[in-house]
DNA sequence: CTTAATCCCGACTGATTTAGTAGGGATTAC
DNA sequence: GTAATCCCTACTAAATCAGTCGGGATTAAG
């Protein structure tokens, strides 16, 4: 049940942002850089974030990317939900009325996956991408100072 | 993130066997059509439920299949786990040294995805075998006895 | 002892999705 | 005008999904 790395980059570059929310636009290649991410490819989904009116766009010279609110103001699941699509486990349980299960709502398989998608929904909700700046300003800043160049080749970054 | 069949599949087979608990071993044939799946396909599903030793087999005649223990003490997260692996987002949470991201346990992102695991695991480990059986036997029987017919052929069961 | 009902196992396959790459076009600050 | 950007479409190799197929091993029942 491993996101696709589509919803795992997504996170970092929105994170990323986050980041340097009120530094203006930034660029693509920048967030590529510091997230160690295939820039062609981020551009992508970059593109479906911003489709979905979560990132703005400036373009040209001196352009870039920006969150479209306040990074209080967005949460993991909006960027979650934008490149992988809703938290269902099941089809039957999303708004669809031809994807209803034909034991509609007495079908206890439904109850189940009904359960598990809440509880995904209420925690990527309930974090949002400045939750996750002040985590990374309170903890993660600490480490990266007093960290060398030894780094293990075979890990990465998630 | 929609769960593949296997762990869709996986999961109705044993609520199957759980509504079939203690009436000795269950042909594959029953729960396949019972459930609408097809059986070479759902065979393969319980060959694994059986390696990891959450389903026991009777070969030959009158053979079939049963719970190893009692459905209560067998959770949902049982079941997907065997079949769908853990319930993580991301490859950093496993239990693996070479997985593990280079910023090891001061990465936000990583504490986001161990958020995330944690949560689904809550939920379904908290659900058994025997509490999907309750439950059909409270809603669902009701229902199947004044159906008629006229099922939406468009829909499809979950 | 034969037979039918079962489970057991490995190989194969078409369709889809994933995780990108490639290449060029449009826009704008300088 | 030009360099730095974003924007868009098309392509692709590899992996995974969702099965199918065919035969072998085991055992209860007659």
């Amino acid at each position: 049940m491993i996101l696709s790395t589509k919803g795992r980059y997504g996170v970092r570059a929105a994170f990323d942002l986050a980041l340097h929310y009120g530094e203006g636009p930034i660029t693509l290649k920048s967030i590529s850089e510091r997230q160690n991410l295939s820039d062609p490819y981020l551009e992508q989904l970059i593109a479906i974030l911003r489709k979905d009116g979560l990132v703005t766009s400036v373009r040209g010279a001196q352009g870039g990317y920006l969150l479209s609110r306040h990074p209080s103001k967005i949460s993991v699941g909006d960027i979650l939900r934008s490149l992988e699509g809703p938290m269902a486990p099941a089809e039957c349980v999303l708004d669809d009325q031809d994807k209803e299960c034909i034991k509609a709502d007495y079908c206890v398989t439904r109850i189940l996956w009904e359960k598990i998608m809440d509880s995904i929904d209420k925690v990527i909700d309930s974090i949002s991408l400045q939750d996750m700046a002040d985590d990374y300003e309170r903890i993660e800043k600490d480490y990266t100072q007093e960290e060398g160049e030894n780094v293990d080749k075979k890990k990465s970054l998630c």
